[in-house]
DNA sequence: GTCTATATTGTGATAGAC
DNA sequence: GTCTATCACAATATAGAC
């Protein structure tokens, strides 16, 4: 039995909605697709949401929470600089591979209309504040070389998100079409970035 | 004067098109954004191309080129590891700072259709076969840990491309829209990314 | 080769019955 | 709330004059 949620007509759509703008773009999205995909007719997406911008900012938004990593939530306290990393590394690399089209999604629309950004980031409220000030003890400290935290933590993003929005270059010209390669891959990463980063930072 | 290239109407088409499909996309570009961009009719835009399709597949190899960095004209000989990262970091970085809009318009439609690279990849050939056979060298020597070369390419591409797609995320979420902050923060990566990569494989 | 005018199709949105 | 039928317009593509 679906609980009221799961079934109600307004979920289906917005599942439909997110599985065809995500995969689609905006642009690319037809609303006949969307209503097929949650199995209604086109019609009731327009009774439920009235407009196909009002259906799509619906999906964005979602997406957008999806893709800004909760840095802060990630990262527990009284861990060391290295155990952050990893952890981070890998409860983000999770996210991504369990959503793999979100951040070229997110990327594309914000691209097309930078300025909606702006309205998302004070609902969300993102700023990597926390990792900036940890990174910023540690060079006082001593534990790390006196570098810009700024170009850690953007590091540290690019090294999680790239290889996955990359997967349709990267599969057939690294891994020669290997999904298993292309996989393991992805898994070892999720050690391999911490350490990379660590590494690369630590003072000798 | 003009030469006779840069005169004559293909070619105003085709650049007119570039700009348009890479800001927009295949769906989201207009013909008569793009008849408007090069200075015609709609109509002419049908008569050099016939078809929207056959226009954007010019474009899309275009970009396709110039987005795939060619790892091995970059990489010239007899340079030290750090070296070769150092120049192509410099050297990606250049051309992706002059064509911010091409990686994420070819990642997008890629992703679109994933299935298009296949006859790209055989025009343009580029595995980075070379940079990987240095880096195991390297290994071999002693010079730096045992890694695996590719989780290093792909690494550098990463950090190279991942801040110019992210810029409308990064600018607002990391530099509260200073713009020379961002260019700056870019301009410190051509040697930082060089370094970073060298700092994280070499053995101590 | 280049234009104007028009055909054709695709697609978001609405009206109205049930 | 959900459907069928239809509208209205946007966008690609073509016809035909010059």
């Amino acid at each position: 039995m679906l609980n009221e949620l799961s079934d109600n007509t307004e979920h289906k759509i917005l599942e439909a909605a997110k599985t065809v703008f995500i995969k689609e773009g905006m642009k690319g999205a037809r609303m006949q697709e969307i209503a097929t995909e949650a199995g209604i007719n086109k019609s009731l997406l327009h009774y439920y949401f009235r407009t196909k911008e009002k259906l799509f900012a619906a999906v964005f938004q979602f997406a957008f929470k999806a893709f800004i990593p909760k840095i802060d939530e990630i990262l527990g306290p009284g861990l060391s600089l290295h155990e952050r990393f990893s952890r981070f590394a890998n409860a983000y690399t999770e996210i991504l591979i369990d959503n793999p089209f979100i951040p070229l999604f997110v990327l594309h629309e914000i691209n097309r209309h930078p300025e909606i950004i702006y309205k998302l980031v004070q609902q969300v409220g993102t700023k990597p504040k926390l990792l900036e000030e940890i990174i910023t003890d540690e060079i006082k400290k001593g534990v790390i070389k006196p570098v810009d935290p700024k170009q850690v933590i953007i590091n540290m993003i690019s090294l999680c998100v790239f290889p996955i929005i990359a997967r349709p270059i990267i599969l057939p010209l690294i891994f020669e079409d290997d999904q298993k390669k292309y996989r393991k891959f992805l898994e070892d990463r999720k050690t391999e970035i911490a350490d990379f980063i660590f590494n690369s930072i630590k003072v000798q």
